[in-house]
DNA sequence: TCTAATCTTGACGTAAACGTCAGAGTTAGA
DNA sequence: TCTAACTCTGACGTTTACGTCAAGATTAGA
């Protein structure tokens, strides 16, 4: 309950021109995601987070990109019910357009950026594939449900019509 | 690749009325629902399916309504990613909704039969609101990925404009 | 009746995804 | 500098969701 003694604001400035950008230890950076210690460290060691950088003594320094990182596979997984190792294909396609973002500011070459563009378009459209096909699934399921609701609601209306025409069904044989 | 010994078509006549209906031995049932037999054993053994009816020797007679039952469980898992302990609990409500189905059909009661189908309702209601929010968190991200892909498309255009009016942006220098 | 294909129930094995110590090092405030 | 709070890396344990093998019983056709 006590405030960490490691300061929550790690002091360090990542980009020269002094931009600031907070970084989190492990322990906050659990706090935020939702996730546990272990299981960042296990995300790390799987590969599904670039090694984050690190103090003089070795303790983890997460960004907030990190952190997101985080997040997204956390509901990759939780919500989605991917496995780590879709998780991972998926997340390596994020690496992989993360270099060609770089290699398209990069270059001068419009044509080769037309050309980096095209791959990046199809990475994310094959991602996109991935999840409309769990939704579409999703909603087909949805649909059932909804049509039995109205079959409920449907008797419903009849049974209250029902109980102001005869109020005592129970007892016809009076 | 030879035809079983073991019928595929088990001659089990089981309404009285002389409607017939397919009975399948566990090996049909696990081509026919995707899963292995040690699957469906297994998800019998945690209660996530009535123990199938079974021949006098002992083997297992699944009709169509328990396959039925099978795929569900195969799409709430593989699809939506549900833990088995999850499926459970839905497929419990199920049973209930079985329940409350044949209270409702014994009862004159037109009282007692709003009250079962307004259980009934919620029920439903909360396994639709549990499939709701997975929609609505999936539809978050494809969201996303949809803006993403539409970034690229504007950015394609910007480029495509660029090699029109000036087709040799990289040699500059000439 | 014999037999090949199929089924039965254990029982043990395994991969994934972490939980849970242990022992040692780090950090920052008092 | 001391210390409480925090972190590190192993290493082993656990749960879930099955896979796999064994030994024996069942089934239906020849």
């Amino acid at each position: 309950m006590v405030a960490p003694h490691v300061g929550d604001k790690v002091g360090l400035e990542a980009k020269s021109e002094g931009v600031s950008e907070r970084y989190f230890l492990i322990g906050e950076a659990a706090e935020r995601t939702g996730l546990t210690q272990r299981t960042i460290r296990y995300y790390e060691e799987l590969g599904l987070l670039s090694p984050p950088s690190r103090t003089q003594g070795d303790f983890r320094l997460f960004s907030e990109g990190d952190l997101d990182r985080l997040k997204e596979i956390g509901r990759l997984k939780h919500l989605l019910g991917f496995s780590l190792a879709e998780i991972r294909k998926i997340v390596e396609g994020e690496e992989v357009l993360g270099q060609l973002r770089s290699e398209y500011r990069a270059t001068g070459d419009t044509a080769r950026r037309l050309a980096l563009l095209d791959n990046a378009t199809k990475l994310t459209d094959s991602q996109l594939e991935l999840i409309e096909a769990k939704v579409s699934q999703m909603e087909e399921l949805r649909t059932e449900l909804v049509a039995r609701r109205l079959r409920y609601a449907e008797k419903r209306k009849e049974l209250e019509q029902a109980l102001v025409t005869a109020p005592n069904q129970t007892e016809t044989t009076t």
